[in-house]
This record gives C-alpha cells, structure tokens and sequence, in this order.
DNA sequence: TTTCTGACA
DNA sequence: TGTCAGTA
C-alpha cells in the first residue's frame, strides 16, 4: 500500500483543476495555503502544484468552514492532529517502561481471570507486545 | 492562456 | 473574499 500513499501525493494538479475539483476559489485556495492549511509544492515557473492528499485536504477545509467552523478552529484540528500523531509515533519508538509492563500483566491477569471483560482491558494491545 | 503577488474595497 | 493590475 506504500505505492498508493507515494502516487496520492504526487504534485501533479495546477490550482485551475483544483478550483473545479474544489468548487473553491483560486484567491480561497491562495488564502488557506497562507494559513497553513495547505502545502502545495511549486514547479518551475513557481506555479503551485497539488497532489490528491491536498485535495482532500481543501475539500475537508470547505466542509468545515461549511459547518461554520472558523480558520482558527481549523488550524487548531489539523495542530491537535499533528501533535497527537507526532506522540504516537515517539511512543511506538520508545521501550516499555516498568510502568507499561505492570499494566500489561495486570492487564493481562484481569482478562484472564475474568474480573472484567475484555474489552475493558484498558491497555491497548500493539507491535510491541 | 493561466497563474502569481500585491493591493484595495 | 472578489477583483484589478502588471508579470512570467
């Protein structure tokens, strides 16, 4: 599936199909990129150049600010997004700690021996167990 | 022709 | 946001 993920962010579309796309604005799409809400990337003649991912980002945006939702609240979405991303990812990089381990057994042992029910297991099973 | 930046309403 | 100007 990493095939998929490389061609969907491929920069191929200029802003004229991905205000037809879109149904957004060309001054709209120029606005949400100075907001950080997107990134497109820019070819020679430095003409923004979007992928897919960056049209599912607009249209995403669109259906936000659809339901009312200011710039702001979107930028802070996509941050809270980011960060919580970013946490997992160093969790899943760092070794379990003695804390991570007792919880397993404890886990583990409560399943086991039928106290709770499985899924009430709080610990959330992963590659490194 | 299309897109870009900057600026004004 | 829309729109106009002057470019590339």
């Amino acid at each position: 599936m990493k095939e998929k993920e490389l061609r969907r962010s491929l920069a191929v579309l200029p802003i004229g199909t991905v205000m037809r796309l879109t149904n957004l604005s060309a001054r709209q799409i120029r606005y949400y990129e100075e907001q950080q809400l997107v990134t497109p990337k820019r070819n020679e003649g430095n003409r923004r150049m979007y992928s897919l991912n960056d049209i599912d980002r607009l249209l995403e945006i669109r259906d936000f600010l659809d339901e009312g939702i200011n710039m702001a609240g979107i930028k802070h979405i996509y941050d809270e997004k980011a960060r919580k991303e970013a946490q997992k990812k160093a969790q899943l990089e760092k070794p379990l700690t003695d804390r991570d381990v007792r919880k397993i057994l404890r886990d583990e042992f409560m399943s086991v021996s039928g106290l709770v029910r499985e899924d009430e297991v709080s610990f959330k099973h992963n590659k490194n167990f």
